[in-house]
DNA sequence: GCCTTTTATTTCGAGGCTCGAAAAAAATAG
DNA sequence: CTATTTTTTTCGAGCCTCGAAATAAAAGGC
């Protein structure tokens, strides 16, 4: 029984969020712009402009362009307004934090990365580290701007499809760490928690709506294989967990040992460890080692380079895993655009004619269809940016759409 | 950039479709009962009802319950009116076209089936005698009730996202018949083409929406291996066909002989056709057979529960492939529920243990879950009643409702 | 320097929608 | 025949958006 019931309010509010959303996207628009670029009417614009401004969520720039002096009356420029609000972004990786804060026109106030042992550490000492760090960060900009209004916090592993738990993650050994509800109760903002790789995925649509618009996925290569899985230019997500496992889909049955427990992962053959377990000529059934140096495996991809090898061999393997991954995940969900983000995309040259000839007769029913895959070696940035952009899109749907300065009931949260 | 801008209209359109959906699934309501389904006001319901039933979508009925004689003003039952229009009902399936025409309420008019050989047949030829089989029907019916407004049509083959177009089939040597546009040529009504498999899920939705009102799959074990998606209610679709090609994700890299010419997928080992070719003892490179005789299936299924041997092993083989499978597919999109369709769903017993073995230990990160399984043996009368339901739902949110709707739907796209 | 042209934005009334309150309708109970 | 109960409709208020007209603010032309 999917169905809202709709009120004229919702009217409002949908008009409302297509503005802010054009405006985040192009960051400055005169209100002439808005309506060529919303369809809406420009005595709407105009009425939704002044309420805005009146709220200060928007920024009135009466100068525009110097150099554009054309006749006429000029456009009065809008933009989001900076110290209406601040977000902040939480990023939890293998032995380290990184805190940051945004201003509401995706400004960086502030940004710190802490390094820390994160196996043995608890989820209560994170959380205590994290908010340590977050409240330096308002303390240190208390003068200038607004109020924190949002947290969207990232980790390397499985998060519910609530985003409040971290369900199991590869870098602690805790489990079923409350993130979200800890930090709201610290904060008293809303926060949202998300695997690293939807994050990195909603960086990418952010920064190239034409390409990765509809349906995508973004896949880390590196201490462990994530996806982040948009489809329809919605994140997916399961019904329990974050889900789109794509490192833990079944490659071998009964295969290499991989570090989730279980057998045959695509891990087990591309993730780091494997690649360089298989390098070492250690049995596949060894124990995964904890971490693998970043050296150490630029040292693997460099003699695998050089001359054919059990190296070389290793990163085939890893591609050969990738690619019938791939060729699986197109069974189910059509080919779509690939990103590698994050150290294997430092060596996909290794991984690739695999890849290729593991997926080489999928293909697609329509014969059209054509791998298309772009590499991006440094995920952090991009993790932080997707965070910060969940937190900016969640302000300007669901608070700035929903006029709060006006008096109304606002029971109808949900 | 799809910014669905909202007016006034579509507040309008979108209650309506709610009355529309509440009533189609209780089939009988009084304005009362309406107001407390929807949560709309009385005062609502009542211009939304005298409009609808104005128009001759909704039929009044004053009578009500005999036996509820109660105190105060009795209520008046609306039903939709089956009159008010018809719409066709279309399954291609391995060498038979079934044809039936169901009236608005969901009544059967006629219904009728045609043998015929589907794998040298062109696509005009199927066409000509769909075309035929429907207007007879048409004809019969001529007198009482409305219109053709809509036809959905089902085929065991992909079809493109935009349901037009069947892309490939096992069961049609042709390719890329274009079913859609061919009949609206023949009847001016908008036509919908679906995999048959999608219309078991809406089907099965339909039936026990408490059960599968969310994330689901119906998996169809028959002359093939498809799979039928919903995921938050709604049908999943590629980007370009309907995918969710279970049958052909990879189970045993560079494995057995799978009818679509590849290598290894499920479906060369858990398709009617690798049973037969495993419990005769041929390689599993052999070709595959084109058809395996019903009864020849159902005595192979006997002999593998009367005592361990080949046939035996090939049920299990089988489970593996679909218990492999399903691990990989709940690794992508988290466990759910899933039934079982078709013939697969008659020798249950013999496959499900080799399917709980290869899915143990998958389970989810928070363990909780289990395997949710159910098996419907007869598959055409849950497509044909899917396929009703398709075409019903159509007119009630996009004809009766008052044209497309735009906004204001909780998808929001960017 | 003043009037015209051009472009941007606001104002105003019309029309649509939902909602709450009050009224009307249609039955039973006494 | 009147009171009570329940259902449904009517009516006015309050929000929206939209189109047309009015207003605002510049450059151009003479």
């Amino acid at each position: 029984m999917a169905g809202a019931i709709a009120r004229s309010d919702d009217v409002r509010r949908q008009n409302r969020k297509l503005v802010l959303t054009a405006l985040r996207r192009r960051g400055a628009l005169s209100r002439t712009d808005l309506t060529t670029m919303t369809g809406l009417s420009a005595s709407t614009v105009s009425a939704i402009a002044a309420a805005l401004v009146s709220e200060g969520v928007l920024l009135e720039s009466r100068d525009g362009d110097v150099g554009a002096a054309r006749r006429g009356r000029p456009q009065v420029t809008l933009t989001p307004n900076p110290d209406i609000a601040k977000v902040g972004v939480v990023n939890l990786s293998l032995n380290s934090i990184t805190v940051a804060l945004v201003d509401y026109a995706g400004g960086i106030i502030a940004e710190q990365t802490t390094e820390l042992q994160t196996w043995p550490a608890t989820g209560g000492e994170l959380v205590a580290e994290i908010g340590a760090m977050l409240r330096r960060q308002l303390q240190s900009s208390a003068g200038s701007g607004g109020k924190l209004m949002d947290i969207s916090m990232s980790v390397q592993g499985v998060t519910d499809a609530a985003g409040e738990k971290m369900l199991w993650a590869p870098i602690i050994r805790e489990r079923n760490i409350a993130f979200g509800p800890a930090l709201t109760d610290a904060f008293d903002v809303p926060v949202s928690l998300a695997n690293d790789c939807t994050m990195l995925a909603e960086a990418l649509r952010w920064t190239d709506p034409g390409h990765y618009g509809g349906d995508f996925a973004a896949i880390l290569l590196s201490y462990g294989i994530g996806m982040g899985l948009y489809l329809k230019g919605q994140p997916f997500s399961g019904s329990h967990s974050s889900a789109a496992e794509f490192g833990h889909m079944a490659h071998i049955p009964y295969g290499a040992l991989c570090r989730c427990g279980r057998r045959g992962c695509i891990e087990a053959y591309a993730g780091d460890y494997a690649i360089w377990r298989n390098a070492m000529g250690m049995p596949d059934t060894a124990a995964p080692a904890f971490s693998i140096d970043a050296t150490v495996f630029a040292e693997l991809a460099e003699r695998a380079r050089e001359a054919a090898g059990v190296e070389r061999e290793a990163f085939h393997t890893a591609g050969r895993a990738i690619g019938f991954g791939l060729n699986n995940l197109f069974s189910l969900i059509d080919p779509v655009p690939i990103a590698f983000v994050g150290p294997g995309a430092k060596v996909f040259d290794l991984i690739e004619p695999e890849i290729r000839n593991a997926i080489s007769g999928t293909a697609g029913w329509d014969g059209a269809q054509e791998l298309n895959i772009r590499c991006y070696p440094e995920e952090h940035p991009l993790i932080l940016q997707g965070c910060a952009m969940t937190s900016l899109l969640r302000l300007d749907a669901e608070v700035f759409s929903g006029g709060e300065t006006r008096g109304l009931s606002q029971t109808s949260a949900a």
